[in-house]
DNA sequence: CTTGACTCTAGAGTATAGTCTAGACCCCAT
DNA sequence: ATGGGGTCTAGACTATACTCTAGAGTCAAG
């Protein structure tokens, strides 16, 4: 299939598709005659993993590593290991982080809802950014 | 505490400390009459949360709302709590993608170290980035 | 075989989150 | 009271991850 039906599937954008190529992160797709790419279903499962990964925070050079690990399932060698286990290390300390975060969002929450009386006066500065 | 004393117990450059401050994440600090910053241990507790939060992916954008929530808990009107809310499933969201790749790390890590043979074609590939 | 939508490359531009530089000023131990 | 290290502002520069533009070529329905 074409960049444009990729595009449309994957929600990204053609222009990041491409750029996700250049870099390297999705082997080099077959190429027509007329210079198109042409995409199959692994380009579309590679784009997927690229998209959660990025979601939980992994930069594309990191994201680069994690396809190599995935896409080569047969790899037994130490040092690739230790990449993996230092990945895995990583997510540990993110959902780490998360469930700390979590908790003291709950607990402003609950805190909020328990006195629900009028006025706020930090509103205003929130709703002006973003 | 002067500018230095922050960066050395917070691992942030003098450079990020003023930078966030531009941005407004940490509030005006004290000036001395020469123009010095002088911070306290608010200021700490204000960047170690910024420290924390960008770990698990918060943009500084998203991190000046949560510092608004965290420094103001008296705070109970709906649209505060559904800001709150709303970060509370981004960070649900996260935690739950999070799990997803330690899953399958895991299981790469385990098949790695089940079948540890000789050679491994991806690790110059690998070694070769960051 | 034309036409409108799609795709190509190369290169410039953008937002975020800083980092670096220059030139000037401040702190304080000796 | 002075010298070496710390700090100040303003503004230029950087990396990451795209996004946009221009100009040219391609696809396929009518």
């Amino acid at each position: 299939m074409f960049i444009g039906e990729v595009a449309k599937r994957t929600g990204l954008s053609i222009d990041a598709i491409r750029y996700y190529e250049r870099e390297g992160l999705i082997t080099p797709v077959h190429m027509r005659e007329s210079g198109y790419r042409d995409f199959d279903n692994s380009s579309l499962d590679s784009l997927h993993f690229i998209i959660q990964a990025k979601e939980i925070g992994f930069s594309l050079k990191q994201i680069k590593h994690l396809l190599l690990l995935k896409e080569n399932p047969d790899t037994t060698c130490a040092e690739v290991r230790e990449l993996a286990q230092g990945k895995l290390n990583e997510v540990g300390h993110k959902i780490k982080l998360l469930k700390k975060m979590e908790q003291q969002l709950n607990k402003l929450l609950t805190k909020c809802e328990a006195e629900s009386n009028g006025s706020c006066p930090i509103i205003e500065e929130l709703s002006k950014e973003e």
